[in-house]
DNA sequence: TTGTACGCGTTATCAG
DNA sequence: CTGATAACGCGTACAA
């Protein structure tokens, strides 16, 4: 690696001033300015972040950001989101996502991050694992899901809106439900189907519930619809998964809503695009969960105290559309 | 901030052995690890990494991977992908995200990192900002898109891909074709406009252009349908942007393929559900040039001698759907 | 097993 | 305007 050292030997100067050169060129001769530029491009030199922070005991401008894969539109969503608007607050964001065959990986990575702070998406994590992150004394904040221990999250209510859902479907007569719930691993999808599975069965309604991997969705899909006693109405926990049983419904034959009814969870972009028209459940497009616990995030990371900021629950909508049989 | 050396003295104990308590808990007598483990607890004690990778001299592990905003399901793809891969093989990545409105920030906070090496996805660059990451002398690979210098790049070869869009339009007797380009700021779909019109022009063909941000999207839109002479097939310069197509149209009550058809380019996930049905030029599912990328960027990491590795330009392939008229 | 002492690359404070 | 020199927080020989 070369130093500052190694360009200030090339230049015929003292190690400081090639620091001046770099931080007040205001400060320095012309020509030894000059003399300098021409060894640190010579040397192909660039400073050592690590070791001026050191000195500066500044911040490292780095933020986390942890979440599952990016195909999921809705997650993608959020991380450009929050990185976006992070950068436009002078941050860097590391990006960690959460590999659904060891999810517990993703963890391991991020406790040797120098980031400031961690804002947690969508993803899955063990008691231990939030132990851990608390008492390694990092900032962080939930987003997309309630914090288990006592901490900040800005987040939806998933339970709510599993509640909502079934309460949706219920009231148009469907007494035979799918229930797609994607992976066990993701928090949110947990809490959804519990709400949903409490609401269904308050009204009397069986559900057929599939969870399962990504990865084996069709298989999923093909074994609900095989039954005999097959559902009138699918609600896929995410509308990511409601468009993809839409894909399928479609390559097997099925109109929508003629022949099923399908609604999603979170209200995503792609719900209410006019070639998909998904009925869902979720926040409405305004509010933006990212930024607010991006704020909270860097809250936290300028307190000198560790002050205590309540979690933030919203309550979800719904957004009926063509895939439920409602002209919008 | 508190340090080792605070640590050290709560404890009754040297800084070393708080170093050793971190890094080689074996090496340390039962007894004293408890009461340095109590006072790191106490005080919420951090290890700086910044230090840490000054003393070790050890790689920081981080590769910056850049690219525009994930909102468009290919980026999303590709970012998710490669630092999936990048994990895999231990490294953590920064994101920075391309923001239209400022497209060279970008590259203001990325000559700060000490990431060890960049992945160059969809971004626009000029040559300028080349110049400074050519010079900076850390190592880079682009992805998606060709290297303006002789660099190395992994990409399908766009200028093909718009020229196979426009003969495949002009082969369907389409003489009216709608361009729709998107940001004149991403070299991607410069070249592919490039290779549109070209080909276009060979075959006789009439293009009308509309470039722009995706934010005037609808104005874009609006502008194009309401000619006289409106088009009779659309050409998307990105399936995201052909998807946008379809929804509006739908939106204006056109019906497609039977009103109008429309094509994309990437054969993305999306284009091939069957909700949409988007007709597309692209490369095969199975080719995943993001590995490829990164394998060649960790190749240039780990060489000492910064050796020149080709560039490879993949000739993508028509993939018909409905939205031309197609049965699949 | 533990402590001492040094150096990593940089910035900042002094003298000169 | 420039050059020594002292930190910054940590890992690690080496000595005890």
């Amino acid at each position: 690696m070369v130093s500052s050292v190694d360009v200030a030997k090339l230049a015929g100067v003292s190690q400081a001033t090639v620091s001046r050169v770099l931080n007040n060129p205001g400060k320095v001769n012309a020509e030894t300015l000059e003399k300098v530029n021409a060894a640190i491009r010579q040397l192909n030199y660039r400073p050592n972040a690590a070791a001026r922070s050191l000195v500066g005991n500044r911040s490292s401008g780095k933020v986390a950001f942890v979440c599952g894969p990016l195909t999921d539109p809705e997650t993608a969503d959020a991380a450009g989101r929050t990185i976006l608007y992070l950068q436009s607050k002078g941050y860097t964001s590391e990006l960690h996502i959460q590999d659904a065959e060891q999810p517990g990986k993703v963890f391991d990575l991020l406790s040797q991050t120098q980031a400031e702070g961690i804002v947690l998406g969508p993803v899955h994590i063990t008691r231990e694992e939030m132990q851990l992150l608390e008492s390694s004394g990092v900032p962080y904040v939930f987003c997309g899901q309630d914090d288990l221990a006592a901490g900040s999250s800005v987040s939806m209510d998933n339970v709510a809106a599993g509640r909502l859902a079934a309460e949706y479907i219920c009231s148009r007569e469907h007494r035979f439900i799918g229930w797609i719930g994607g992976s066990e691993a993701d928090q949110r999808l947990l809490d959804r189907y519990q709400g949903f599975m409490e609401e269904a069965k308050a009204n009397g309604a069986e559900v057929i519930a599939a969870m399962g991997e990504i990865s084996d969705y069709d298989a999923v899909m093909s074994a609900m619809m095989a039954r005999k006693d097959r559902p009138s109405a699918l609600v896929a926990a995410t509308d990511e998964l409601g468009a993809r049983a839409i894909d399928f419904l479609l390559a097997y034959g099925y109109s929508i809503p003629g022949d099923i009814h399908v609604a999603g969870i979170g209200n995503s972009r792609q719900s209410s695009m006019n070639y998909l028209q998904l009925t869902s459940i979720g926040l409405s497009e305004d509010v933006d969960i990212y930024k607010e616990a991006a704020d909270r995030l860097l809250v936290k990371i300028a307190g000198e105290f560790r002050e205590k900021i309540g979690s933030i629950l919203l309550q979800p909508e719904l957004y009926q559309r063509k895939s439920t049989g409602s002209i919008e």
